[in-house]
DNA sequence: GGCTCTACTCAGCTTGACTAGGTACCGGTA
DNA sequence: TACCGGTACCTAGTCAAGCTGAGTAGAGCC
């Protein structure tokens, strides 16, 4: 599937809060997890700077750790305004869905 | 629901595309249209824009018509370049809204 | 030493919706 | 006549978020 840039703003960051949500892990682990479910070209530094925005606006907890494989891990996990955020995400995404699928249905 | 803007990014160029594509309109009605499905806070503007922008890529057909209630009307019909639009639109939302499922149910 | 994989950062770009103004036609009414 | 609300369209500039491309670095292997 090529391009999908547009259509992943919005959405892009809830599925990284989605990711953390459901354990704790690290920018990297994140993007190969984003490239495993579908989203095949998203790169690494479109993730990171996710994450400092996340970060930035308090969303999440961070914590750094040594790796036996390469230089220290960032991890990150949700907090109370994150969770809460991930919820609003989830509202905001069903009700688009469902528009949608009325419009696609011709629903008056 | 408030501020669905970023996620709108995309969509709301396919659901314009979905509008023209099931019959001939023009700017005001599809934005009481979309007004109507839920997106309660899309403006004239930010459709008048699209539909400038669907006409500059070749998508659509324009034609001028006076109307009864005020000043003339541009009404819009898919082109095949448009219908093929509209159908590759579908594609992605459906590609996207797939893997969020996935996700959402913490598939691996 | 050089290569690959892992891991993070950042400046600048592009796209697309939104803001906030504008122009103008028409009918009703004071 | 003047004004106003509803209809109808246009546009310059702003903002948010993902992408590009480059850089820095640690660890293991040949």
């Amino acid at each position: 599937m090529d391009d999908l840039t547009e259509m992943l703003k919005g959405t892009l960051e809830g599925c990284v809060l989605e990711i953390i949500g459901s354990e704790e892990t690290y920018g990297y682990a994140i993007t190969r997890r984003l490239n495993e479910l579908g989203f095949a070209d998203v790169v690494e530094g479109t993730v990171y700077t996710i994450l400092l925005r996340l970060e930035k606006n308090g969303l999440v907890e961070v914590r750094k750790r040594p790796s036996e494989v390469g230089p220290p891990r960032k991890f990150y996990t949700l907090n109370d305004a994150g969770r809460d955020r991930l919820a609003t995400f989830w509202a905001k995404w069903e009700y688009i869905a469902s528009r949608l699928d009325k419009l696609r249905e011709g629903g008056r």
